[in-house]
DNA sequence: AAAATACGTAACTTTATGGTTACAAGTCAA
DNA sequence: TTGACTTGTAACCATAAAGTTACGTATTTT
């Protein structure tokens, strides 16, 4: 029963997952080539590889025996999307405040 | 070993607890009055409150025999400040794929 | 053809998560 | 002061998460 936006938040929970994706964002990298950036094993990296992406934070690529990920920020913009209602909130509360302020 | 920002996101990674923030932004609420939108139990619900209390995305008051729980949505801006990287990756794309049409 | 490499996945273990019921403590009302 | 109300927490259960090792398969190298 967990939807999108559920997968998205919990797959980001996890600072060896937002490691890779920082990772990512400078070059595509294969399995072996991110497990070496950790201390644990090369299938612990496979299943994070795995959630991010049933989130759709990543992709791969197939290249003979190699895998490739690569970012895909755009599950992030749901993120976005999310925040953006509780930033209306706490601006509304900052102009009550100023509200108040210029009115008293 | 799960930091700060890992404690928002899990906070965040669940549908209940965000149900509980998006009430709490229209007023203070205590448990009972919470926990009647909810199927399940009231323990059930104060778990999830212990959950947002200790990312401080919510703040107690105690009030009598009552709790009254409050947002508290500064812990967000650390989000904020983690999508931004991201958000400024995906414009440097953006801005590479303009070059790009730009220049050929 | 045989050996080595890169990867995914299955089976397993440990710990965390999300729910339950039962109960104890503090507060309020009669 | 007794009884009801609000809440937190302990003890428990089922399921999921995060790691491990072992192994199968596809691909490349020799």
């Amino acid at each position: 029963m967990s939807n999108r936006i559920d997968n998205i938040f919990s797959a980001l929970a996890d600072g060896s997952r937002r490691q890779i994706l920082m990772m990512l964002t400078e070059k595509e990298m294969h399995v072996n080539n991110i497990a070496q950036n950790f201390k644990f094993s090369r299938p612990a990296v496979s299943k994070h590889l795995r959630i991010l992406e049933k989130s759709k934070l990543v992709k791969a690529r197939k290249d003979g025996r190699e895998r490739f990920y690569r970012i895909n920020p755009e599950p992030l913009n749901e993120v976005y999307k999310w925040l953006e209602f509780y930033n209306k909130f706490w601006d509304d509360k900052l102009n009550s405040l100023k509200n108040f302020v210029e009115n008293n």
